[in-house]
DNA sequence: GTGGTCTAGACCACC
DNA sequence: GTGGTCTAGACCACA
C-alpha cells in the first residue's frame, strides 16, 4: 500500500489518505481483510502528524470501508454498499451534475468528456469489475 | 433566479451560491448579460450577511462567469474558457476519478453509471449544446 | 520577506501585498516552497486587519502563486501558467498598450523606452531566466 | 472620434473614456484643438449616464489633456509633458516593472515579449511619432 | 498553532 | 442606488 501526499494540492491531508485508500479498494489493490499500515508507521513514512492518519482512519471507519480492531490494527472490510439503489442514485447524480456543470463551463463537448471518462475507467478496469467474482 | 441555502450541508454558504449560479448558467436558466440579484437584495432574501454573497460573486468573477460592475450590479458573461486544454483535461480527470471511485464503492456497474450520466446530461441539453450553432 | 504598505497610494492594501509577493517571486527573492509569514504575524507587523492579509493570500492562491494549507501556513508554489498562450497574449497586450500610451503621452521616444525596459529587465535577470536550465 | 465601452471589462466606464481619449491623442487621431463630442451627445451615443462622461472630461482636464471652454465645448490641448525626465522615468519604470512581473509569472520569454511590444507599437506608429512634426 | 468562513458595520468609488 | 475595501471579532477545521 503506497500513499502519496501532495502538500500543495489544497485538499486536506487526511482526505487525501481517505481518497487513496478508497481508490486502492476500488481498483482491487486492497482486498477485503487486508491490513492497513499502523497509524505510527504511516505517520513516520509520510512525515505527517499521527493525528492526521487517525482522523483519516476514523473517517474510513465511519464510511464502513475499514474496521479498526483495537490491538490488532485496521482492516479492509467487504464494501458492498448498504445503501438503497435510490439513495445511491441520488448521491451519484449530485456528483454527475457537478461534473457536467464543470464540463460545460470549460467548453468540453460531450464526446470529449466521454472519451476522458472511458480513459479514466480503463485505469480502474471498471468494465471488468463486476464479472471477476 | 432562485437560490436555496442549506445551512446544515457542510458546504460553505458562498460555495452553495457559486454552485447554483454555475448550474443555472450551465442549464441555460441564466443567459449571458442577465443580471444577478443585487448583493443586498439576495442577502435579505436568504437572511445571510451581504459579505457572504459578495464573496460568492467575487468567486464567480474570478472564474470568468460573472462580471461585477460597481454601481450597476453583477451580470452573467460568457466567454470561452481561458484554460488550456491540457489543464482542463487534468481538472476534469480529477473529478472523473472521484466519480468512478465512488461508483465502484457503491457497487454501481458501468452501464448503470452511463445511463445515469445520460439522464443527467439530458437535463443540461448537453448533447445539443455544441451542435445548435 | 519585507512588505511595505503605503496607506496613501490609492492602491488597495491587499493588492499592494499581492504585488510585492509576486515581485519577490519574479526576482527570485521568494523561492518555491518557501513559507510566507503567517496571516496573524504579518497583520501584527503591518498593523492591519488579518482579513486583509488573508484576502491577499487568497488572491495569490487563485493566481496559482501560493498554496494555503490550513494548520500549516502559506507557501510559494511554482507551476507553469495554466492560461493558454492566446489568453496570455491578450492580457499582456493590454498592459503593453497602456504602457505605450503613457509613453507617448509623456513624450518618451522609442529608444529611450527600450533602454528603460532593458534596465528594468536586468533587475529581474529576465534575459537569463529561460536559458539557464 | 469613436469610443467603445466594454461594460464587462471590470474597468470603470469613465476610465475607459479617459483611456481612449488619451489613446486617440497618443496615436494622433485627435489633434490639438480638435473638439470632443459634447457630453449629452456622447452620453446618448454610448447609452450611459451623462455624469459619467462629465467625470471623464473632468479627469482629462485635470491631467491637462483637454480644456473645457464653457459654452463652446471641450478641446484637446497640446500635450507636451511638463514632467521632468527623472519623474517620467520613475513613473514609466513602475509600469514596466509591473509588466515584467506579469510576463515572468505567465512564463513569457523575453523575445516573445519583445515581439508583442513591437507588434503593439506598430499600431501606434510609435517609431514614426517623433519625426512627423 | 495555522488558515477558512461568517457576521456586523464602516467608508469609498461608481452610476 | 450599486459593488469594493477594510475593520473587528466570532467559530470551525486542520496539523
Amino acid at each position: 500500500m503506497l500513499i502519496k501526499i501532495d502538500q500543495t494540492s489544497g485538499r486536506a491531508v487526511y482526505l487525501q489518505i481517505v481518497d487513496q485508500v478508497k481508490h486502492a479498494v476500488a481498483v482491487g489493490k486492497l482486498a477485503p481483510d487486508s491490513r492497513l499500515p499502523t497509524i505510527r508507521q504511516l505517520a513516520a513514512e509520510l512525515v505527517i502528524n499521527p493525528n492526521t492518519i487517525a482522523k483519516a482512519y476514523r473517517q474510513l471507519e465511519s464510511e464502513g470501508i475499514v474496521a479498526s480492531r483495537p490491538g490488532a490494527g485496521a482492516f479492509i472490510v467487504n464494501t458492498d454498499s448498504a445503501l438503497s439503489l435510490a439513495v445511491r442514485k441520488k448521491l451519484m447524480c449530485e456528483l454527475i451534475d457537478r461534473l457536467l456543470v464543470e464540463a460545460i463551463h470549460m467548453n468540453i463537448d460531450r464526446p470529449t468528456l466521454e472519451s476522458w471518462i472511458s480513459e479514466c475507467a480503463r485505469k480502474f478496469n471498471f468494465e471488468l469489475k463486476k464479472e471477476i467474482p
